[in-house]
DNA sequence: GCACGATAATGAATTAAACTCATTAATGGG
DNA sequence: CCCATTAATGAGTTTAATTCATTATCGTGC
């Protein structure tokens, strides 16, 4: 660092710029995105820092801050870059695919394998962007709404078709599955341990699809069962409510039998 | 800021203390916390300031770090104790309730609970302290999974039981539970609209107790349409029933095996 | 009522990092 | 080979967290 000889300018040393090279426009907001996206990720948001970024591609800060005027600013173009990329192929996929277990699966399955992938880049969407109060502005914002939106479109479908009951939630069951995998995948974001897509993904399709009712009452999913499942919840509530009677009323003691066709 | 006649030392103007009251260390952290949680709350982590937090107090930044050594300590105790208070009567008033669907109920409508009544804080745990690095060594972590053991064990207890079936993945209900009500809650939490923490307690509960399968088929449709409605009928009759009959039933000791049909 | 030691509180100084801007100079079209 | 355009610089400025040596209040023992 010693510039014993520099030049100077009215007393003052002036260092003498080695050569810089220039870059178009989009390259070097390309490189920079780059970086960032790798600084980030490595350091998560607040403990990033500009001057990292730009040390990792031999440029000074206020380069950075010529084509983003915030960091916040950079973030968000990082994950929209990120999102774009991941929504590309989306629908195309989706498209080769068919029958509501199957779709459902499908998209649950792609979204835990992004997060397995990418679980730095989940970690900012989720703990950095989602919580600002611009997110909606963000587009970002929108291109979630996109890819949830598909879900919704499918259940909504399966309603349609009687494959699901009417009074469906639509929405809550959107948000118990994205929410559900994002809470399971928490442990692995936090870089404890691992987690398999394709097990969460059937456990999820299954809560949503077969239910958590007990097993003597989903014996099968077509729409051939009809009423089967609430008959057999009827039995058990009335057996249970024979039980309490009886204690109740010990001297009545149930004379009625136990079993039911 | 003229302090012509302030007494100097050494020739440096040297500006009188107004009188300074001191405060027992319990009574100082405790305002300190209370002033925090305000500014916290209505600025978010990131945009809290430190002085502003001392400024309500009239006191001075520094005597803050005497009592926290970082903003994020601050924040940790803030949120711990807000924690605290709401487990304290947790227990008791979940030992209140019995039955597999209204226990569960009652866990998911607190939550829900919680975040409507207090969404600037539920913010500051998912968004703030969750995502950092230090979570786990938090007690806030370990109060979490207090809180959300509860929900893991009466679950397990219905498979137990049979009143779920016996391959019920455990930790994904329960990442379902939380994750969907968070989900579900954002819209709020950003401030946009308002939701209702029945309601949505209702829609959980219903998605996971009686699953999605479309086996019903009430709604709509020719054939079976009268013992459909009959059906129907006799569900909300036998819910209402089973309610009572909880509420008298003796603590959940009476739930024995059950004839399998 | 007073000295005094423990310690609450100060306030000025120090970092650290985001962000600004006037200046410099590489580049490519004429 | 100009020279206008504009990429890039680097030396600030600002804001906010954090440190610390110093000051002075308060409870206690005499």
């Amino acid at each position: 660092m010693g510039h014993a000889e520099s030049p100077r300018v009215k007393g003052v040393a002036v260092h003498p710029r080695r050569r810089v090279y220039r870059l178009s426009r989009e390259r070097r907001v390309a490189d920079i995105m780059d970086s960032a996206r790798a600084v980030f990720c490595a350091k998560g948001y607040s403990d990033a820092v500009i001057s990292e970024i730009a040390g990792q591609l031999g440029i000074v800060e206020g380069t950075i801050y010529r084509y983003f005027s915030t960091k916040r600013d950079l973030l968000v173009a990082v994950v929209e870059d990120w999102y774009r990329r991941i929504l590309a192929d989306y629908d195309e996929q989706l498209k080769g695919i068919s029958g509501t277990r199957n779709r459902l699966r499908f998209l649950i399955w792609r979204h835990l394998k992004v997060i397995h992938d990418d679980p730095a880049m989940f970690r900012l969407v989720t703990g950095e962007l989602r919580g600002g109060a611009d997110y909606r502005t963000t587009s970002v914002f929108d291109m979630n709404r996109q890819y949830t939106k598909r879900t919704l479109a499918i259940v909504e479908d399966a309603v349609k078709s009687r494959e699901f009951r009417a009074d469906v939630p639509l929405r809550m069951v959107r948000d118990m599955i994205y929410g559900g995998a994002e809470h399971y995948t928490w442990a692995f974001l936090r870089g404890e341990g691992d987690f398999s897509p394709d097990t969460a993904a059937d456990e999820i399709v299954g809560i949503i699809y077969r239910g958590l009712m007990g097993a003597d009452m989903a014996s099968n999913t077509g729409n051939g069962a009809v009423g089967a499942q609430a008959i057999s919840r009827l039995e058990s509530v009335a057996r249970r409510l024979e039980r309490v009677a009886e204690s109740r009323e010990p001297r009545r003691a149930g004379e009625k039998s136990r079993g039911q066709g």
